[in-house]
RNA sequence: UGCCUGAUGGUGUAAUGGUAGCACAGGCGACUUUGACUCGCCUAGUCAUGGUUCGAAUCCAUGUCGGGCAGCCA
């Protein structure tokens, strides 16, 4: 990948980077520190790739930090091999930009408790830049989580009982819920809610020993039951869950819920802006009078939010992505055609066509859908500026060259990529026998068709132009081999290379060329809006994937995993990670088109294509 | 019926009281050893009604339409 200038140009503007900067020209804060706080249940998608963009593009403008912070707060739902998924998946996505911002902390440092100005406080100092190298050369660094905050939360807790501001409430969930009251309808006071402090501590410290079981009792915050807001009516801070949990273990049996451990997770942290969905505005809030009632002696965050990406004919829904795993509509968590990172990283889109276009559709308030169309804009444009171009031929159809002898071998010379400054070629194989895509003949043409036709001629690309004289056929009539005629005055450096034709090929030597599996993708549901469907299984795209047979020309035996190319004419392919890999170089001139080990191609995206018939 | 939040071409987004611009999509054309890329041109918009103002997409009022909120999920 290609390395990316510390700060991008122009810099991206949208209303939460305008509320920065003034923040950064007033000197608010001395640093400005963001996070991705992902919950470990699942894999993360193009619609994160957004937020990540956003909470890192916001560090690496402003010299400041994003933190990954794990949000670990329900252990029933949570695993670490999406806590590994994740780290690996954000780190694909911004490399290139890490060095700039990605806040890691030194593996097994907690906050620790100090006091600042009579108060006292935990205190994590963020890891920035300056310190980041050398901390991870001398230890061994991890990722924030909630989890590891646990100790220090349940601190804060019994600061908030101690000021009457929370209480144990033993209403089971049941109750809670029938005392909440409705949108339109005021909540009523718990019965607990006046319970002395002494009790609530006993109480509380006796849930954390683990002497009640689940769902019997909970902590709550004391603000007012008849709120408008029904995230103010005497939230939960604390329920029993007698579950391990995959980073503290059975150390605990009393997990904090997230809108108690978020707040306070992003203070410790040093967070100054944190930055979430549009879904969390009446929980706002709520994060202000927890931070506002633990009379904390740091500056606090401050919770914004934007509207989350929604993309035509795609599902980002978590329960409904894992359905489509679950009913094997798909081959995992990775088919590239999911929209997970891991998915659209298989299919070979690269990292910094997401990054481009999950800016490019910038952060508002604003619930819209964006096309397909802007996020294949974005790819094709990355790619066309990165692959390596090849030819290769998907549905094949024989055409014999007869005045070329068999045996023969013409040497051709073939651009590697023509948008490169200085573009580097290779040489392919011209022989008697070639194959050519089966759409760009056409025993009955329609009008204005430019490939080859009874009579006509066309270019194969940087070979010569050929003349159709004869079309065989089989007993059935399907057309078996065509033959022409070559004119090699028109090759590069030939007499006739300026002669002009309307039509150019592409096409591979049919004893210098491999088979390949080539997996070709359509989009996975057939409406625009697949997630306001009734039944979103309905509208999945029975023909998404079609696996076909294709001749490449031999030089991508040596295709790795990393490699992007375009198939000339055709569109861009990238080597599947599940494609065996070439065992030595030295096998390449043994290869033919029995070669046993089948690379398989996965076509990230079609070229753009006018010529619609 | 409560609270919160939003509305600019087909789509996404900018203009922060002073010429409604950009990108994608669509159309036409040029170029082309990729019907790609690139380049040129074109199509098309301020939710409605009032008000303030020399001047309103922007400020105010009312209305309309959309989204979110009643997990011991995040």
């Amino acid at each position: 990948m290609s390395v990316e200038p510390a700060i991008p140009s122009p810099v991206p503007s949208d209303f939460i980077r305008d509320i920065i900067a003034a923040d950064v020209a007033t000197n608010r804060y001395a640093k400005i520190v963001t996070r991705f706080p992902p919950e470990p249940n699942g894999y993360l998608h193009i619609g994160h790739a957004k937020s990540i963009c956003l909470n890192f593009g916001i560090a690496r403008e402003n010299h400041g930090q994003c933190n990954l912070r794990f949000d670990d707060t329900n252990p029933a739902k949570e695993e670490i091999a999406y806590v590994d998924s994740i780290t690996t998946d954000v780190q694909w996505l911004i490399s290139g930009w890490a060095d700039h911002c990605l806040g890691y902390k030194p593996k097994g440092a907690s906050p620790a408790l100090q006091t600042i100005d009579g108060k006292p406080d935990y205190f994590i100092a963020p890891v920035g830049l300056s310190t980041l190298n050398s901390q991870l050369s001398a230890s061994p660094s991890e990722p924030f989580s909630a989890s590891s905050y646990f100790d220090q939360l349940y601190e804060y807790a019994l600061i908030l009982i101690k000021q009457g501001k929370a209480y144990v409430c033993d209403l089971s969930p049941e109750d809670t819920d029938s005392y909440r009251g409705s949108p339109d309808k005021p909540g009523k006071d718990s019965p607990f809610r006046t319970r002395s402090v002494e009790e609530n501590l006993d109480l509380f410290t006796r849930m954390k020993a683990g002497e009640f079981p689940n769902g019997t009792r909970s902590l709550r915050a004391k603000i007012d039951m008849a709120a408008p807001n029904i995230w103010l009516r005497d939230p939960l801070l604390y329920r029993i869950r007698h579950t391990a949990h995959h980073h503290t273990g059975d150390k605990w049996c009393l997990y904090p819920l997230y809108d108690y451990a978020h707040c306070l997770s992003d203070y410790l942290e040093g967070i100054t802006h944190s930055i979430c969905t549009l879904e969390f505005v009446d929980h706002r809030p709520l994060y202000d009078w927890i931070l506002a009632n633990l009379d904390l002696p740091r500056a606090l965050p401050h919770q914004y939010e934007f509207a989350k990406l929604n993309l035509g004919y795609t599902i980002v829904s978590k329960r409904k992505l894992l359905q489509l795993v679950n009913e094997k509509l798909v081959t995992g968590w990775d088919d590239p055609r999911m929209p997970t990172l891991s998915g659209l990283r298989r299919r070979g889109i690269p990292a910094s066509a997401i990054r481009q276009f999950v800016t490019s559709v910038g952060v508002t308030k604003f619930d819209s859908l964006t096309e397909v169309a802007v996020f294949e804009n974005a790819v094709r444009t990355e790619l066309n500026g990165l692959a390596q171009r090849r030819l290769a031929v998907l549905k094949p159809i024989k055409l014999v060259l007869t005045n070329i002898p068999a045996g023969e071998l013409i040497e051709c010379t073939a651009t590697n990529n023509p948008q490169e400054e200085n573009p580097t070629t290779r040489p392919i194989a011209l022989t008697r026998e070639v194959f050519i895509e089966s759409d760009d003949f056409a025993e009955v043409p329609p009008p204005k068709y430019f490939r080859l036709k009874p009579g006509g001629e066309v270019r194969l690309k940087y070979a010569c132009i050929i003349k159709l004289d004869e079309i065989v056929k089989d007993a059935t009539g399907a057309v078996t081999e065509l033959r022409c005629t070559a004119d090699l005055t028109t090759r590069a450096g030939g007499i006739n290379v300026e002669k002009k034709v309307k039509g150019t090929i592409h096409w591979v030597s049919a004893t210098h060329c491999i088979d390949a599996e080539v997996r070709l993708y359509d989009r996975l549901f057939n409406v625009a809006e697949p997630a306001a469907e009734l039944d979103f299984l309905r509208v999945v795209n029975p023909k998404s994937l079609e696996v076909i047979t294709a001749k490449l020309e031999a030089s991508l035996a040596s295709a790795t995993p990393a490699d992007r190319f375009q198939f000339e004419r055709l569109g861009y392919f990238a080597l599947d990670k599940d494609s065996p890999l070439l065992p030595s170089a030295s096998q390449l001139s043994a290869l033919s088109s029995q070669f046993p080990g089948k690379l398989i191609f996965n076509r990230t995206i079609s070229l753009k294509d006018t010529w619609a018939k």
